[in-house]
DNA sequence: GTCATCTGAGACATGGATGTCTCAAAATGG
DNA sequence: CCATTTTGAGACATCCATGTCTCAGATGAC
């Protein structure tokens, strides 16, 4: 009877420490076991007794991460409507969990874990249709690959986590300076003419401007 | 008299072995020696002759970074002319060391050595330089921060490594999709009438299309 | 061919982080 | 207030990467 009251008190415990986790491990991968205890502020008896081991800590931590961008995905509704407007859902959705952003994209080959490869796949099959369909709609640039687009959008955003953290960014500039940067370099823009609908090519001299 | 002999010798292979560590250590940064020292095709023991430790050859891989780094700033003469060119310069003379600057990312808060930081310092020093003069000369953006433009430029960089290393992109690709994406983002755009120079606020609503 | 040098493979010691345990103190719940 | 549970501190044992050494074979100079 009492076990429920039990497991809600412990899920909690796990989020806390596994927040404070992220603080620590996103800038130090390599950061002792006690040191994420100190962070959590817990000893470290306590923090084997939530995790069995630092493997499972780290799994954990990146299964806490992946539902967190599917969670901001979702929020975006970024299968609905016009890809940009979803992009910009997108943007202010994912900026807050940057963090945990950041924690992925410098651990995202380490695992081994087949649930924690398969929910990764997962999010950049969203991302990747997301810009694919924004493609379609001519809201996104053709001349540069979905597959690239979602890439530079997860390292931005992880560039964000990485310099809030350092407290090189204001969080506040956070949401602003990724959709503006990002979205100015993949959005079709808007006096550029619709080309050729054939044969794309990869070096569109769009750039010169003499 | 054959001293200098052996030493240019041990200098080349010095080399080699640091661009196959990249290799391994741009991925996985916690990569045994072993890993390492079978990537360079040499044994353990001929590893620990060259460096004297992990330690020491992690803090050469970063130099090495650094340095090429910094030549890639020289070779694209960063601080002569238009900013708009020297970015493009810039972008075709980094993109072959990403690879480098992919390590560099994900490790360059971890060097307690004052040579490293402030060899980092200096050439972060320049690039943020470069957006500044880009938006004195009204090319760059400038309701994003030169240093959020630095820092992503470089974010951006190494997410190029990563994806080359990862066969997700195609090094032919590299340069263009780097250069678009970014300069897209980065660049004022040519239709948009110069902001009032006088209180240049951080929240142009310039998202805004109703 | 002979010599010096370099290299690779392995054995071995070492250090440090991790994992496991116990027990007293604190917190919780009735 | 008492009983139960959880927590923290510390003492271990263990594992594994690192660092060091030796020695036989390979390489290269002369």
């Amino acid at each position: 009877m009492s076990q429920m009251t039990y497991t809600r008190i412990m899920a909690t415990d796990r989020d806390t420490v596994l927040e404070a986790a992220v603080g620590v491990l996103s800038r130090r991968p390599t950061a002792h076991l006690d040191e994420i205890a100190r962070a959590a502020g817990i000893s470290r008896a306590t923090l084997h007794r939530l995790f069995p081991g630092r493997e499972a800590l780290i799994r954990e931590v990146g299964l806490l991460g992946l539902h967190r961008f599917a969670a901001a995905l979702d929020t975006a509704a970024v299968e609905d409507g016009d890809a940009e407007a979803a992009l910009r859902r997108l943007v202010d959705a994912a900026v807050p969990d940057a963090a945990l952003c950041a924690f992925l994209a410098g651990e995202n080959q380490l695992y081994d874990d087949d649930g924690v490869n398969d929910l990764w796949e997962v999010q950049i099959a969203r991302l990747h249709a997301l810009f694919l369909r924004g493609q379609q709609q001519g809201v996104i640039r053709i001349e540069l690959s979905a597959a690239w687009l979602s890439e530079a959008f997860f390292d931005l955003v992880a560039g964000i986590g990485w310099a809030i953290q350092d407290g090189r960014l204001a969080p506040r500039d956070a949401a602003f300076s990724l959709a503006e940067l990002f979205l100015g370099g993949a959005l079709r823009r808007a006096d550029a003419p619709t080309p050729p609908p054939t044969a794309p090519s990869a070096r569109t001299p769009e750039t010169d401007t003499p």
